[in-house]
DNA sequence: CTGAAAGCGCTTACAG
DNA sequence: CTGAAAGCGCTTACAG
């Protein structure tokens, strides 16, 4: 920079002027340093720039390694955030950290991240405490009980939910079950997505007049197959079948493949949350909600760096998942008699 | 730490001498420091600490964003790495940059990252040539034809396919068809894993006295089921299918059963390089050889920091994937008479 | 074993 | 519109 400086004939202090747009800088300077820079194939520094101006422009992922796996997912979230971090100039870092915030604690101290995307959010986070007390900006991909005050994106659950219901209610369903998720796990302890779906299928399929039976279920292939078993042992007037979790949508399609029950003539399933490449994965391919997994990976850091710059801040947003039909759905079975009351 | 320096009586210099264990301090000084620290809980910053030493301490994952999609298989690298990252107290940052290199010098020049591992290698990587010239440390996960003195790690495709093609002859199969990737996609162009693999098989199944048929296919479920319609009517002999890419594989398998072939009894197929969570979907469970992700993310992310640190360099390390037993694999079906020559 | 001081390459009041 | 200078919070020769 001294030496761009020295070329253009001005002080260091007016290069930076107009490095970073922050006064006013003659055409005929701007044009002297400008062609100094390239000349001398000069860049800024960014770790001198941070330490000056305090800011590094690098914010940072918080993922739970240990508690979730970093699925499809996951990983569309992350590189979601990734590029639209990229766009505005910051960098984007993951940190494995524990959901106890005490390793977070830890890498906030060293001051190298100007914000956080807080990922897989609980109902109730000792994140976001230690992201209090240390001043840290963040933002929330989820939500937390008590939002207040808290720049957050979340997936509409209520919206996703209503339209996975009326979806499968129009073609003529009455027996349903939700396969939702194991709260008992204390891995999800509290875990925002499936408290939520699991009382927004509650509350809606009340409205519309349907016997509420729910399944919790693993986060795996084989949790779903298992699960596929007990639920036709146990509700075999079901027709249709609605799956929070991705992974264990795909383990009751084939589960009730192995029962020798056809996939959607006997048993619809819809998955509520997914990534394309699993729903082509299934066979047959799944009907599904796609997990606005991108978009929202893209929000979670745009609403942090709103924040950092002191822009206007984002409103909170609840994305819906939307419906891309599959052909793992259809009309509910004939042959059997509704269930006696 | 001009605080912690005054409250323990001491100059600076030693503290940052203690902390940096660069010069050895009294059992006394160093415990009056120490208790100073924790009086004020000192953490040292980051970005001081990176401009002073001329080392940031954070490295960064190169990943062509644009050309390859981050699957599972691209998850496992890279939270491996920064699980290891972490570990030796680096931080990790995805760079989602175009293979041309262009985006790559860009970030290079802002003097952020101590070095960068790079993935997804071509065999002649333009990218390399911006590191050497931009004399940035780096590792490749994955290899280019000319290696001389690039810290790498990568797969062993060689052992890999010697295993998968050991296990199924000795079965007995002995009408084998490689699904191999598409090198004629410009974006997989000169991709390592996909050339090294077809050599490898080539050479291989020579050895066994093979006949060697190989067929490009993409990185898709819906490229792998198209594939399988095209082997049944193309090498009807065929009784067993190696496949390279994940999502294909699980295309071979529904695309078989679509055509009414029973797999395994009439097709055995066999998944080359392959996560778990991706072989617990197929039906029946995929038969494959597990991606050493996890462990090259952080064998490549370990090289990088070991050549940063100067010690002893890791040396070049290959890592086979490993046989995965399911039942997507059994004996050559009996009914069938042996191509006529 | 410890300290005084220069310096890493920028940003930013302050002054003109 | 431009500049001189302090300072961001550390590390690291150099000296003792």
């Amino acid at each position: 920079m001294r030496d761009v400086a020295e070329r253009a004939g001005v002080s260091i202090a007016t290069v930076s002027f107009l490095l970073n747009d922050t006064k006013p800088v003659t055409a005929a300077t701007r044009a002297r340093i400008e062609q100094a820079m390239t000349e001398l194939g000069y860049r800024r520094n960014a770790v001198a720039r941070a330490l000056a101006s305090r800011r590094t422009h690098i914010i940072a992922m918080a993922y739970p390694a240990m508690e979730h796996r970093f699925g499809m997912s996951t990983a569309e979230f992350f590189t979601g955030a990734a590029e639209a971090a990229r766009k505005e100039a910051y960098h984007l870092v993951l940190w494995p950290v524990g959901n106890d915030g005490v390793e977070l604690r830890e890498l906030l101290g060293q001051g190298l991240v100007d914000g956080v995307v807080l990922m897989e959010v609980q109902l109730d986070d000792p994140r976001i405490d230690v992201l209090e007390q240390t001043g840290t900006p963040f933002a929330l991909i989820g939500r937390t009980t008590d939002l207040e005050g808290l720049s957050h994106v979340d997936i509409d659950f209520d919206t996703t939910v209503q339209e996975a219901v009326e979806y499968i209610h129009q073609l003529g369903h009455r027996e349903l079950v939700l396969v939702s998720g194991d709260l008992a796990d204390p891995r999800f302890d509290g875990y925002g997505p499936w408290v939520r779906t699991e009382n927004a299928y509650r509350r809606i399929a009340a409205e519309y007049g349907l016997r509420v039976v729910v399944m919790p279920c693993g986060d795996t292939t084989h949790a779903g197959r298992e699960v596929a078993e007990r639920l036709v042992a146990e509700h075999p007037e079901t027709t249709a079948i609605l799956v929070l979790n991705e992974y264990a949508a795909l383990g009751i399609v084939s589960g009730l493949r192995h029962l020798g029950h056809a996939v959607p003539e006997e048993f619809s399933v819809l998955a509520l949350l997914m990534v394309p490449e699993t729903a082509a994965l299934s066979d047959p391919e799944m009907t599904f909600l796609r997990t606005p997994g991108p978009e929202l990976g893209h929000l979670g850091a745009e609403a942090l760096i709103r924040r950092l710059e002191n822009a206007d801040p984002l409103p909170p947003q609840l994305i819906p998942a939307d419906l891309r039909p599959g052909a793992s759905v259809t009309t509910p079975r004939p042959n059997r008699k509704p269930r006696r009351t």
